[in-house]
RNA sequence: GUCCCCGUAGCUCAGCCUGGAUAGAGCACUGGCCUCCGGAGCCAGGAGCACAGGUUCAAAUCCUGUCGGGGACACCA
C-alpha cells in the first residue's frame, strides 16, 4: 500500500489512494473501501488523526504533540540526522569531472563537478560504500598535441594544427624553460599533463570537491587491454577489416576499437575501464557523470559491457546538460567541443564557491540551464544562496541570545501554525535524502532547503523566541536548535557552508 | 534521416519516473510591515501546463503524432 504525501495541506500530511485504484477489480464503491481500510489501520491516536474524504481518499494528519515530540532526538542526532543505512555493503563508484588535462576547468565542468560531488555526498549519507574517481585521459593524440603545443611556445614555432594555444601554454613553457626541461615533445606533454592536473586540482579544491583517486587511462595498456581483447575475440566480437580492428555489434553497425594507426579509440578506452570498475575493483555499482554530448556513447558501452558479461544495469550515466551564462544582457552557450568559454577560475573569483553550487543544485542535471552571473553574484535578498544561509546564521544568532535560559521546555506550547509547519517541512528531511540518493537527484536538496529557509524565516517573523516566558523560550529554543540542525545538515550536504554570522 | 534531453507565470526553473482532491518557487513588477532575538526578512497582488489526438473514474504527469529549442550519430576527444 503506497501513503503519499498530500499535495495540499488541508488534506492532512499524508494520503492513501489505494481505494481509488482498488475500486474497480473489487467493484464496490471507492468510498466503501476507504472506510473499512482505514478502520482497518488502526493507527496509534498519539500519531495521527485518519479521516475519509470523497471520492476514496484516506488522509492522515499528525498530532501535534507527535510532532512536537520529534524535536529533541533531532537536535541530538546533530549531523546524523537525515543519514540512513539503506546502502549499508553496497560498494558504488561516482566518476566524474574526468576533463582532459589539456587545459583549465571551464565553467561547464563545474557542472558535472557539482553534480557529481553531491551525488556522492548523497550516497555517502545515505550508507553507501562511495569511491570518488577521476579518470585521466593521460595519452593519445590530445595528449601529444599539448606536448607538441609547449614545445613549439618554448623554441618560438608557430603552434601545430589543431594545438593548444591559452596563456597556460605560455606559463608552462616559461616553468619547463626555467626547470631545463628537455623541449622533447614527449618530455612536455608529461609535464604539462602534470602541470594542468594541479591547476586543475586548484580549481576543484576551491569548489571544495575532491576525488579519492585519479585513475590514469594509461594503466588500462598494461596488459589488460590483451586480456581482453582475448575475451572478446573468444566470444566471436572481434574482426579485422579496413585495417583496423573493430567489436562486432548486435546492432549490426561495428565500432572501431583499434585505429589503422594503430591507436585504441576512446570507445576502447571505456570499454577497458568500465571492465576495470566491475570486474577487477568489484564496484556493485558505478555512476558516471558525463556531459551532454557523451550521450551516443552510453549504448555501446553497455552492450559492451553486457558482451563481457556484466549487467549493464549495474552502470548508471548521469547526463549533465549544457550550460549557458547571462552576463548582463549577453548570452554566452558554453560548448565544451569549441574549447572556448568561461573558465571555471574566473567564475570563482566573480560569484565565489557556495552560489556556483547552489545555483547548480538549483536545476535538475538533465535540464540545459542559463547561470545568471548577475543575480549569483549580488549580495543581497534577491540571491537564493544568501536566503538560506541568512536563515541559517538567524538561527545561530536567537540560540547565542538565548543561551542563558533554562527551563523545562513546554513542548506543547508550540501549536502556531509556523511552529507546526516548520516542524512538518524538517521532518521530511530524511526522506528527502533517501529519495535523493535513490533517484541520483542532488537538485532535490536545493528544493527543500529553499522550503525549510522559507518555513524558518516565518517562524522568525511570527513567533519571538526568547521572552521573560521561560517554559516556552526554552522550547522554541529547542525548536530553533532542531531547525538549525536541519538546514546545516542540508547546506552540509550540498557543499555549500552554513555560516552562524553573514 | 535515426537517437537523447527540453518546451509549465514576463524571465529562470521545480512538479512528470511511481496519474488523484484549488499546479509551486525564485527573479521582475505593484502595494503594505522595523517599540522587541539580525529587514540578507515577512505579508498581499496578477499571470501558466507548446499543439492535437488517445488511455483512465481521474492526465502537467502515461501512449501516439505535430511544431519549436538544444545535443549526439567519426578510424574526433
Amino acid at each position: 500500500m503506497l501513503v503519499e504525501r498530500t499535495q495540499n495541506p488541508t488534506h492532512g500530511d499524508y494520503s492513501v489512494t489505494l481505494p481509488l485504484k482498488l475500486a474497480r477489480t473489487l467493484r464496490r464503491p471507492p468510498i466503501t473501501i476507504a472506510n473499512e481500510l482505514a478502520a482497518a489501520m488502526a493507527l496509534p491516536p498519539s500519531f495521527g488523526r485518519t479521516t475519509v474524504a470523497a471520492p476514496g481518499f484516506i488522509n492522515v494528519t499528525l498530532e501535534p504533540a507527535w510532532l512536537q515530540a520529534q524535536l529533541a532526538s533531532i537536535a541530538d542526532a546533530a549531523e546524523r540526522w537525515g543519514r540512513s543505512e539503506i546502502g549499508r555493503g553496497v560498494k558504488v563508484q561516482v566518476e566524474f569531472v574526468s576533463a582532459n588535462p589539456t587545459g583549465p576547468l571551464l565553467f561547464s565542468h563545474a557542472r558535472g563537478a557539482v553534480v557529481g560531488d553531491v551525488t556522492a555526498r548523497i550516497l555517502a549519507a545515505s550508507g553507501f560504500d562511495v569511491q570518488r574517481e577521476y579518470y585521466v585521459n593521460d595519452r593519445g593524440r590530445q595528449i601529444r598535441l599539448l606536448g607538441e603545443s609547449i614545445q613549439a611556445r618554448m623554441i618560438d614555432r608557430p603552434v601545430p594544427e589543431g594545438g593548444y594555444s591559452g596563456d597556460y601554454i605560455a606559463e608552462i613553457a616559461t616553468e619547463a624553460t626555467a626547470r631545463a626541461i628537455s623541449p622533447e615533445p614527449v618530455t612536455l606533454s608529461e609535464f604539462g599533463v602534470e602541470w594542468v592536473q594541479r591547476r586543475i586540482q586548484e580549481d576543484l579544491a576551491r569548489l571544495d570537491v575532491r576525488h579519492d583517486q585519479l585513475f590514469l587511462e594509461s594503466s588500462l595498456y598494461a596488459g589488460w587491454d590483451q586480456e581482453t581483447m582475448a575475451k572478446l575475440a573468444s566470444l566471436g566480437r572481434v574482426a579485422q577489416h579496413d585495417g583496423a580492428t573493430w567489436f562486432k555489434s548486435d546492432s549490426g553497425k561495428d565500432e572501431v576499437i583499434i585505429k589503422r594507426d594503430g591507436y585504441p579509440t576512446y570507445f576502447w578506452s571505456d570499454v577497458l575501464y568500465h571492465r576495470d570498475k566491475f570486474e577487477k575493483r568489484g564496484f556493485d555499482r558505478v555512476v558516471d557523470v558525463w556531459g551532454a554530448d557523451h550521450q551516443g556513447q552510453i549504448g555501446r558501452v553497455r552492450e559492451a559491457l553486457g558482451v563481457l558479461g556484466i549487467d549493464p544495469q549495474r552502470l548508471a550515466v548521469l547526463l549533465v546538460q549544457l550550460v549557458s551564462v547571462k552576463r548582463g544582457e549577453e548570452t554566452v552557450r558554453m560548448s565544451r567541443r569549441a574549447g572556448v568559454g568561461i573558465s571555471l577560475k574566473e567564475m570563482l573569483d566573480e560569484v565565489g564557491p557556495d552560489a556556483v553550487r547552489y545555483f547548480f543544485l538549483l536545476r535538475s542535471a538533465d535540464a540545459q540551464m542559463e547561470f545568471d552571473v548577475d543575480l549569483a553574484r549580488r549580495q543581497s535578498s534577491e540571491n537564493p544562496v544568501y536566503y538560506a544561509q541568512y536563515a541559517h546564521a538567524r538561527l545561530a544568532n536567537v540560540l547565542t541570545f538565548g543561551a542563558g535560559v533554562s527551563a523545562q521546555p513546554a513542548l506543547g506550547r508550540l501549536d502556531s501554525e509556523w511552529e507546526l509547519e516548520l516542524m512538518r517541512v524538517m521532518l521530511r528531511w530524511p526522506d528527502v535524502v533517501r529519495e535523493a540518493a535513490e533517484a541520483r537527484e542532488p537538485h532535490r536538496l536545493a528544493f527543500f532547503t529553499d522550503e525549510l529557509a522559507a518555513a524558518i524565516h516565518r517562524f522568525y517573523k511570527n513567533c519571538r523566541v526568547v521572552t521573560e516566558d521561560a517554559p516556552l523560550t526554552a522550547a522554541r529554543l529547542l525548536l530553533s536548535r532542531a531547525a538549525k540542525t536541519t538546514i546545516g545538515n542540508a547546506l552540509g550536504l550540498m557543499g555549500v557552508a552554513a555560516p552562524d554570522r553573514m
